[in-house]
DNA sequence: TTAGTTGCAAAAGGTTTGCCGTTTT
DNA sequence: AAAACGGCAAACCTTTTGCAACTAA
Protein backbone atom coordinates (compact mmCIF):
# COMPACT_ATOMS: atom_id res chain seq x y z
CA UNK A 1 0.00 0.00 0.00
CA UNK A 2 2.53 2.47 -1.09
CA UNK A 3 1.35 4.27 -4.14
CA UNK A 4 -1.55 5.99 -4.97
CA UNK A 5 -3.56 3.81 -7.80
CA UNK A 6 -6.72 4.43 -9.75
CA UNK A 7 -8.10 1.13 -8.44
CA UNK A 8 -7.38 1.78 -4.84
CA UNK A 9 -8.73 5.55 -4.89
CA UNK A 10 -11.77 4.11 -6.68
CA UNK A 11 -12.19 1.52 -3.86
CA UNK A 12 -11.99 4.03 -1.25
CA UNK A 13 -13.87 6.45 -2.33
CA UNK A 14 -17.06 3.96 -2.69
CA UNK A 15 -16.42 2.46 0.74
CA UNK A 16 -16.57 5.99 2.16
CA UNK A 17 -19.14 7.29 0.38
CA UNK A 18 -21.59 4.63 1.04
CA UNK A 19 -23.90 5.31 3.42
CA UNK A 20 -24.02 1.19 4.94
CA UNK A 21 -20.90 -1.11 5.28
CA UNK A 22 -20.35 -2.62 1.75
CA UNK A 23 -19.48 -6.57 0.82
CA UNK A 24 -16.68 -7.43 -1.66
CA UNK A 25 -18.96 -7.76 -4.37
CA UNK A 26 -20.97 -4.54 -4.00
CA UNK A 27 -17.26 -2.54 -3.77
CA UNK A 28 -16.00 -4.25 -7.32
CA UNK A 29 -19.71 -3.18 -9.00
CA UNK A 30 -19.91 0.35 -7.79
CA UNK A 31 -15.90 1.09 -8.69
CA UNK A 32 -16.09 -1.13 -11.87
CA UNK A 33 -17.91 2.09 -12.88
CA UNK A 34 -14.96 4.61 -12.64
CA UNK A 35 -12.00 1.44 -13.03
CA UNK A 36 -14.23 -0.53 -15.71
CA UNK A 37 -11.35 -3.85 -15.90
CA UNK A 38 -11.47 -4.05 -12.34
CA UNK A 39 -10.87 -7.41 -10.37
CA UNK A 40 -12.14 -8.88 -7.22
CA UNK A 41 -8.62 -9.78 -6.53
CA UNK A 42 -7.79 -6.69 -6.67
CA UNK A 43 -10.53 -5.34 -4.11
CA UNK A 44 -10.02 -7.78 -1.91
CA UNK A 45 -5.89 -7.30 -1.73
CA UNK A 46 -6.56 -3.33 -1.33
CA UNK A 47 -9.25 -3.95 1.44
CA UNK A 48 -7.15 -5.79 3.35
CA UNK A 49 -4.35 -3.17 2.97
CA UNK A 50 -6.73 -0.28 3.79
CA UNK A 51 -8.15 -2.55 7.07
CA UNK A 52 -4.16 -2.79 7.93
CA UNK A 53 -3.82 0.89 7.66
CA UNK A 54 -6.62 1.22 9.89
CA UNK A 55 -8.58 3.06 6.94
CA UNK A 56 -11.26 0.51 7.06
CA UNK A 57 -13.41 -1.15 9.93
CA UNK A 58 -15.15 -5.27 8.95
CA UNK A 59 -18.44 -5.07 9.68
CA UNK A 60 -19.46 -8.97 10.46
CA UNK A 61 -22.82 -9.94 10.57
CA UNK A 62 -23.64 -13.44 11.81
CA UNK A 63 -23.65 -16.26 9.17
CA UNK A 64 -22.48 -13.24 6.16
CA UNK A 65 -20.29 -12.56 4.30
CA UNK A 66 -17.86 -9.36 5.91
CA UNK A 67 -19.12 -5.85 5.12
CA UNK A 68 -16.62 -2.73 5.08
CA UNK A 69 -16.93 0.46 5.86
CA UNK A 70 -14.77 3.45 7.04
CA UNK A 71 -12.92 3.73 10.41
CA UNK A 72 -13.50 7.02 10.67
CA UNK A 73 -16.91 6.59 11.70
CA UNK A 74 -17.69 7.00 15.22
CA UNK A 75 -18.36 3.94 17.65
CA UNK A 76 -21.86 2.67 16.23
CA UNK A 77 -23.88 -0.57 16.08
CA UNK A 78 -25.52 -2.34 13.58
CA UNK A 79 -29.27 -3.29 12.45
CA UNK A 80 -30.43 -5.50 10.00
CA UNK A 81 -33.82 -5.97 8.74
CA UNK A 82 -35.13 -9.25 8.57
CA UNK A 83 -37.34 -8.69 5.59
CA UNK A 84 -35.13 -6.46 3.10
CA UNK A 85 -31.70 -8.10 4.57
CA UNK A 86 -30.45 -4.32 4.45
CA UNK A 87 -28.02 -3.33 7.33
CA UNK A 88 -28.56 0.14 9.10
CA UNK A 89 -26.23 2.16 11.12
CA UNK A 90 -27.25 2.50 14.83
CA UNK A 91 -26.09 5.98 16.09
CA UNK A 92 -25.97 5.22 19.74
CA UNK A 93 -24.91 2.69 22.27
CA UNK A 94 -25.41 1.02 25.36
CA UNK A 95 -22.68 1.36 27.55
CA UNK A 96 -21.97 -0.84 30.86
CA UNK A 97 -20.94 -3.90 29.08
CA UNK A 98 -18.92 -4.66 31.55
CA UNK A 99 -21.61 -5.85 34.00
CA UNK A 100 -22.28 -8.44 31.68
CA UNK A 101 -18.58 -10.26 32.42
CA UNK A 102 -17.67 -12.57 35.02
CA UNK A 103 -15.74 -10.86 37.75
CA UNK A 104 -11.79 -10.66 37.01
CA UNK A 105 -13.10 -10.47 33.28
CA UNK A 106 -11.67 -7.42 31.40
CA UNK A 107 -13.57 -5.96 28.76
CA UNK A 108 -12.03 -4.18 26.36
CA UNK A 109 -14.93 -3.80 23.48
CA UNK A 110 -18.14 -5.21 22.16
CA UNK A 111 -20.16 -5.56 19.47
CA UNK A 112 -24.20 -5.29 19.37
CA UNK A 113 -26.13 -6.35 16.27
CA UNK A 114 -30.10 -5.60 16.05
CA UNK A 115 -32.55 -7.46 14.07
CA UNK A 116 -36.01 -7.00 13.28
CA UNK A 117 -37.55 -4.85 10.60
CA UNK A 118 -36.78 -1.68 9.49
CA UNK A 119 -39.34 1.44 9.43
CA UNK A 120 -39.77 0.90 5.43
CA UNK A 121 -40.84 -2.66 5.55
CA UNK A 122 -42.47 -2.49 9.58
CA UNK A 123 -44.65 0.22 7.88
CA UNK B 1 -34.60 -35.66 10.49
CA UNK B 2 -36.58 -38.80 11.21
CA UNK B 3 -35.15 -41.81 12.17
CA UNK B 4 -32.66 -42.24 14.94
CA UNK B 5 -29.42 -43.30 13.66
CA UNK B 6 -26.08 -43.78 15.15
CA UNK B 7 -24.54 -40.67 13.66
CA UNK B 8 -26.95 -38.31 14.70
CA UNK B 9 -26.96 -39.44 18.41
CA UNK B 10 -23.14 -39.08 18.12
CA UNK B 11 -23.24 -35.66 16.94
CA UNK B 12 -25.86 -34.52 19.35
CA UNK B 13 -23.95 -36.08 21.90
CA UNK B 14 -20.91 -34.62 21.62
CA UNK B 15 -22.17 -30.95 21.04
CA UNK B 16 -24.34 -31.25 24.22
CA UNK B 17 -21.75 -32.41 26.44
CA UNK B 18 -19.56 -30.33 25.17
CA UNK B 19 -18.88 -27.39 27.92
CA UNK B 20 -18.55 -24.61 24.43
CA UNK B 21 -19.43 -24.36 21.44
CA UNK B 22 -17.82 -26.59 19.14
CA UNK B 23 -16.66 -26.30 15.41
CA UNK B 24 -17.62 -28.51 12.61
CA UNK B 25 -14.73 -29.96 12.60
CA UNK B 26 -14.70 -30.25 16.01
CA UNK B 27 -17.61 -32.47 16.24
CA UNK B 28 -16.13 -34.51 13.70
CA UNK B 29 -13.38 -35.09 15.74
CA UNK B 30 -15.25 -35.72 18.70
CA UNK B 31 -18.25 -38.12 17.27
CA UNK B 32 -15.66 -39.74 15.17
CA UNK B 33 -14.26 -41.90 18.39
CA UNK B 34 -18.00 -43.55 18.42
CA UNK B 35 -18.61 -43.69 14.76
CA UNK B 36 -15.51 -44.55 12.79
CA UNK B 37 -16.78 -43.65 9.45
CA UNK B 38 -18.49 -40.55 9.54
CA UNK B 39 -18.13 -38.07 6.98
CA UNK B 40 -18.04 -34.36 7.41
CA UNK B 41 -21.06 -33.98 4.78
CA UNK B 42 -23.15 -36.17 7.48
CA UNK B 43 -22.38 -33.58 10.20
CA UNK B 44 -23.15 -30.54 8.36
CA UNK B 45 -26.06 -32.49 7.34
CA UNK B 46 -27.04 -33.07 10.58
CA UNK B 47 -26.64 -30.12 12.37
CA UNK B 48 -28.50 -28.22 9.80
CA UNK B 49 -31.61 -30.53 10.98
CA UNK B 50 -30.83 -30.52 14.19
CA UNK B 51 -30.80 -26.87 14.34
CA UNK B 52 -34.32 -26.59 11.95
CA UNK B 53 -35.53 -28.94 14.99
CA UNK B 54 -34.51 -26.55 17.68
CA UNK B 55 -32.12 -28.42 19.36
CA UNK B 56 -29.25 -26.67 18.09
CA UNK B 57 -28.23 -22.83 18.70
CA UNK B 58 -25.13 -21.41 16.03
CA UNK B 59 -22.86 -19.09 17.60
CA UNK B 60 -21.59 -16.87 14.98
CA UNK B 61 -18.33 -14.72 16.04
CA UNK B 62 -17.05 -12.08 13.66
CA UNK B 63 -14.47 -13.39 11.33
CA UNK B 64 -14.64 -17.07 12.38
CA UNK B 65 -16.54 -20.50 11.72
CA UNK B 66 -19.90 -21.28 13.28
CA UNK B 67 -20.12 -23.38 16.44
CA UNK B 68 -23.19 -24.69 17.81
CA UNK B 69 -24.56 -25.41 21.29
CA UNK B 70 -27.44 -26.94 22.60
CA UNK B 71 -29.93 -25.21 22.24
CA UNK B 72 -31.64 -25.92 25.31
CA UNK B 73 -29.53 -23.18 27.23
CA UNK B 74 -31.35 -20.17 28.20
CA UNK B 75 -30.64 -16.53 26.08
CA UNK B 76 -27.30 -15.55 27.11
CA UNK B 77 -24.15 -14.03 25.16
CA UNK B 78 -20.65 -14.61 24.65
CA UNK B 79 -17.43 -13.34 25.70
CA UNK B 80 -14.50 -14.06 23.98
CA UNK B 81 -10.96 -13.64 25.53
CA UNK B 82 -8.46 -12.36 22.79
CA UNK B 83 -5.13 -13.79 24.23
CA UNK B 84 -6.38 -17.64 24.49
CA UNK B 85 -9.41 -16.77 22.25
CA UNK B 86 -11.82 -19.22 24.14
CA UNK B 87 -15.25 -18.69 23.97
CA UNK B 88 -17.33 -17.81 27.27
CA UNK B 89 -20.76 -17.72 27.91
CA UNK B 90 -22.05 -14.93 29.57
CA UNK B 91 -25.25 -14.56 32.16
CA UNK B 92 -27.15 -11.79 31.88
CA UNK B 93 -28.51 -9.59 29.36
CA UNK B 94 -29.09 -5.83 28.75
CA UNK B 95 -32.81 -6.15 27.99
CA UNK B 96 -34.11 -2.85 25.99
CA UNK B 97 -32.09 -2.49 23.12
CA UNK B 98 -35.30 -0.94 21.44
CA UNK B 99 -34.17 2.23 22.50
CA UNK B 100 -31.03 2.23 19.83
CA UNK B 101 -33.26 1.54 16.72
CA UNK B 102 -34.36 4.22 14.98
CA UNK B 103 -38.34 5.22 15.80
CA UNK B 104 -40.39 3.23 13.15
CA UNK B 105 -38.22 0.74 13.42
CA UNK B 106 -38.93 -2.86 14.96
CA UNK B 107 -36.43 -4.70 16.88
CA UNK B 108 -37.06 -8.38 17.44
CA UNK B 109 -34.02 -10.16 18.58
CA UNK B 110 -30.33 -8.66 19.55
CA UNK B 111 -26.90 -10.05 19.79
CA UNK B 112 -24.31 -8.87 21.87
CA UNK B 113 -20.47 -9.76 21.75
CA UNK B 114 -17.68 -8.97 24.41
CA UNK B 115 -14.07 -9.03 23.37
CA UNK B 116 -11.23 -8.82 25.85
CA UNK B 117 -9.54 -10.85 29.09
CA UNK B 118 -10.69 -13.67 30.99
CA UNK B 119 -10.08 -14.08 33.93
CA UNK B 120 -7.02 -16.31 33.68
CA UNK B 121 -5.41 -14.05 30.95
CA UNK B 122 -6.43 -10.77 32.84
CA UNK B 123 -5.10 -12.19 35.97
C1' DT C 1 -39.84 -53.32 1.63
C1' DT C 2 -38.77 -48.70 1.11
C1' DA C 3 -37.95 -44.09 2.06
C1' DG C 4 -34.65 -41.64 4.87
C1' DT C 5 -29.48 -41.54 5.66
C1' DT C 6 -24.70 -42.08 4.90
C1' DG C 7 -20.04 -41.81 2.45
C1' DC C 8 -17.65 -40.40 -1.00
C1' DA C 9 -16.45 -37.33 -4.40
C1' DA C 10 -17.54 -33.38 -6.84
C1' DA C 11 -19.51 -28.73 -6.79
C1' DA C 12 -20.28 -24.22 -4.78
C1' DG C 13 -19.30 -19.81 -2.94
C1' DG C 14 -16.21 -16.58 -1.02
C1' DT C 15 -11.38 -15.30 -0.33
C1' DT C 16 -6.39 -15.79 -1.28
C1' DT C 17 -2.33 -16.55 -4.06
C1' DG C 18 1.02 -17.21 -8.12
C1' DC C 19 2.46 -15.52 -12.20
C1' DC C 20 3.55 -12.08 -15.21
C1' DG C 21 2.62 -8.01 -17.58
C1' DT C 22 1.63 -2.96 -16.29
C1' DT C 23 2.06 1.26 -13.79
C1' DT C 24 3.74 4.45 -10.40
C1' DT C 25 7.62 6.85 -8.75
C1' DA D 1 14.67 1.22 -14.28
C1' DA D 2 13.01 -0.76 -10.06
C1' DA D 3 9.58 -1.96 -7.11
C1' DA D 4 4.81 -2.11 -6.36
C1' DC D 5 0.46 -3.16 -8.22
C1' DG D 6 -3.29 -5.18 -11.09
C1' DG D 7 -5.62 -8.82 -13.93
C1' DC D 8 -6.44 -13.42 -14.69
C1' DA D 9 -6.79 -18.00 -13.44
C1' DA D 10 -5.90 -21.43 -10.27
C1' DA D 11 -5.78 -22.71 -5.46
C1' DC D 12 -7.98 -22.79 -0.90
C1' DC D 13 -11.35 -23.62 2.73
C1' DT D 14 -15.64 -24.36 4.45
C1' DT D 15 -20.15 -25.85 3.39
C1' DT D 16 -23.45 -28.05 0.17
C1' DT D 17 -25.08 -31.43 -3.15
C1' DG D 18 -25.57 -35.69 -6.37
C1' DC D 19 -25.70 -40.33 -6.26
C1' DA D 20 -25.36 -45.17 -5.33
C1' DA D 21 -25.20 -48.14 -1.35
C1' DC D 22 -27.00 -48.86 3.23
C1' DT D 23 -30.21 -49.12 7.11
C1' DA D 24 -33.86 -47.99 10.37
C1' DA D 25 -38.63 -48.82 10.79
Amino acid sequence: MERKTRQRQAILDVIVDAQRPLLAQEVLLMASVTVPRLSLATVYRNIKGLYEEGLLKVVHLPGQNPRYEPANSTHHHHFQCRQCERVFDLESCLGNMEQLAPSGFLVEDHEVILYGRCGACAG
